[in-house]
DNA sequence: GACCGACGTGGAATCGATACCACATTAATG
DNA sequence: CATTAATGTGGTATCGATTCCACGTCGGTC
């Protein structure tokens, strides 16, 4: 980075003082017409662009606000942050990602980072929740919003991961079916992990359905995986008629393993998804799956973020979002 | 943001003065270890976290590069800032992501923007080249590398869309067809709507193989936009026999279009696209396309960057990446 | 003609760090 | 024993902005 050119080079070309300078570009205090003009010019001629971080410094406020992806390359994340940055753009904040590539010591160390660069608050797409954190969170005195998990005094926006697992597995009974499967994840991501499979059980057993416990596997949100538990389910002396997987993806590899064993979708096996990815929409059969509208949900979670900005303390304030089902040819 | 504790606090606090726990931080100059184990325990007990900015500002590095996007939300993109991020991660670099929305102005903005954060370099991810555009790069006098498009007189680092859009259609050729039809884009972004364009242009030239100008047909980077496309060459009264389109999005709407109307593909429609994405693998009939390493593509990108901060200039230096014809079903 | 408010401008302090320089103190060398 | 080198520490200027305060110059009012 050669010597940019500041506020004080303006100043002496355009023939006044830094303060001058200021004003104009900040448009408060009393400026002469002609003073205006004259930094103006200069300000175009010299091709001067303010340092954000003297800027800052002075003001104590970054315009910047922080958001922790578990993953940068997921459509969810993607979506998420799209919606995100819509709202926070609208406001004239703009946004700096970090990924904690899914390890969870690096959510605080990502957090202790957002606030070395004094980020006006930070967003958490959460993807775990444990002690450690919640206190990293809670020394952290700036507006923090958590998304998909509810983190304990801590401003959440979740989804609705009891209720869309529920809602999905009654879809499924209500076609007749008694026989489900499900592919879950493991617990330490609670939304996904724990709540999703409640959803399954209490539906199951809600409806008066045994649950084998073969019919409960578990996969790592990869295809593979999913193609292996799906694996697991086709061999289980009573095969199920639905599989449910809480995934998008896992249900995709799910679907892969059917095929190559020609178990037909849906007339021998049902299958249901989470995520209204792209992919479910263009597999082959399309994917049943739910949509939780991730774009919306970022914005919503920006503009807890916006409120608190504006002095609004919500503390531990807790936002559940809808979801739809949408049925296509894969049941 | 509150008060936070400052350097300043930590000195008092560790009876020594700013400049010794600055050396104690930053690990330079003499510092003896009674003073060094004060100054630790401070800072963990108020847990000190140094500004950044500050930082930046008196040394003129910020450890930050800027990367711009056409869109946050694409598997390319995501591919390439996980390469990027990576590589850079790695020596010390963090990343500021921000995006274009793909409108060439925003480019020129968010060049801008970085600089005021005063970025130690910059990757654009190019989508088009207009002069207003080189202009501002050549004005920036920090590392910058383009991807994805050849900039003049601006490190670059391209895809082999022209050798890799000749492949395919050699390949279509080779199994026999020799109606071949094609999706294309606007030519604003010369990579891909001009550069594949010729690639295919080309390969059935040297084949003698005529192009009717109604199996030339363009689309806007979607589904719906291959959708249509396709619609337009099955209506052609001399319809292809193969589909070339130029990403794997295209590519897929065209699919659908081809499945509703029940033209068997391969048998009677070959689909290519360009892309290798997820979806590419999981529709039906997989999709046959392009690898082009995008991860790696990120990492050279970062290499260069990192070259360039070492000092190395590498003026107008261009790298042209490697592909990978990857055949699946539709073919 | 003294006073007051609206304008207009600049000097100087400040934000939180680093880096240069000056100044001790101690150890090693001839 | 004097001189140099190595080790340790702090004061102060500096980075590039904003902001507070002080100080002019008007014109109008009582």
């Amino acid at each position: 980075m050669k010597n940019m050119t500041t506020i004080k080079d303006v100043a002496k070309r355009a023939g006044v003082s830094r303060t001058t300078v200021s004003r104009v570009l900040n448009d408060n205090g009393y400026v002469s017409q002609e003073a205006r003009e004259q930094v103006l010019k200069a300000v175009q001629e010299m091709g001067y662009i303010p340092s954000a971080h003297a800027k800052t410094m002075r003001t104590k406020r970054s315009g910047v606000i922080g958001v922790i992806l578990p993953r940068i390359s997921t459509e969810t994340a993607s979506r998420v942050v799209n919606g995100i940055e819509e709202e926070l753009a609208d406001n004239g904040y703009q946004i700096l990602l970090t990924n904690t590539q899914l390890k969870p010591e690096k959510e605080i160390e990502n957090i202790k980072l957002l606030r070395s660069r004094q980020v006006d608050g930070i967003i958490l797409l959460a993807t775990n929740r444990n002690q450690e954190l919640l206190n990293t969170i809670n020394e952290t005195n700036i507006p923090f919003v958590a998304l998909g998990q509810e983190l304990e005094g801590v401003t959440s926006v979740m989804y609705d991961d009891y209720h869309a697992s529920y809602s999905i597995v009654e879809s499924l009974i209500s076609k007749g079916h008694e026989r489900i499967g499900f592919i879950g994840v493991q617990e330490s991501d609670h939304a996904v992990g724990v709540l999703r499979k409640e959803g399954y059980k209490d539906a199951m057993k809600t409806h008066n359905l045994t649950v084998d416990n073969n019919w409960i596997q578990y996969g790592d949100f990869t295809f593979e995986s999913g193609y292996e538990a799906a694996e697991r389910l086709t061999a289980c002396a009573e095969m199920p008629t639905a599989i449910f997987a809480v995934t998008d993806r896992m249900a995709i590899g799910a679907l892969g393993c059917l095929r190559e064993r020609n178990i037909q979708v849906p007339e021998e096996m049902a299958v249901y998804g989470i995520g209204a990815s792209d992919l479910s929409k263009h597999v082959t059969p399309a994917l049943s799956t739910v949509d939780y509208f991730n774009e919306d949900a970022g914005r919503q979670t920006a503009q807890l973020i916006l409120q608190q900005l504006k002095g609004k303390t919500l503390e531990d304030k807790k936002i559940k979002l809808s979801y739809r089902l949408i049925e296509r040819d894969s049941v």
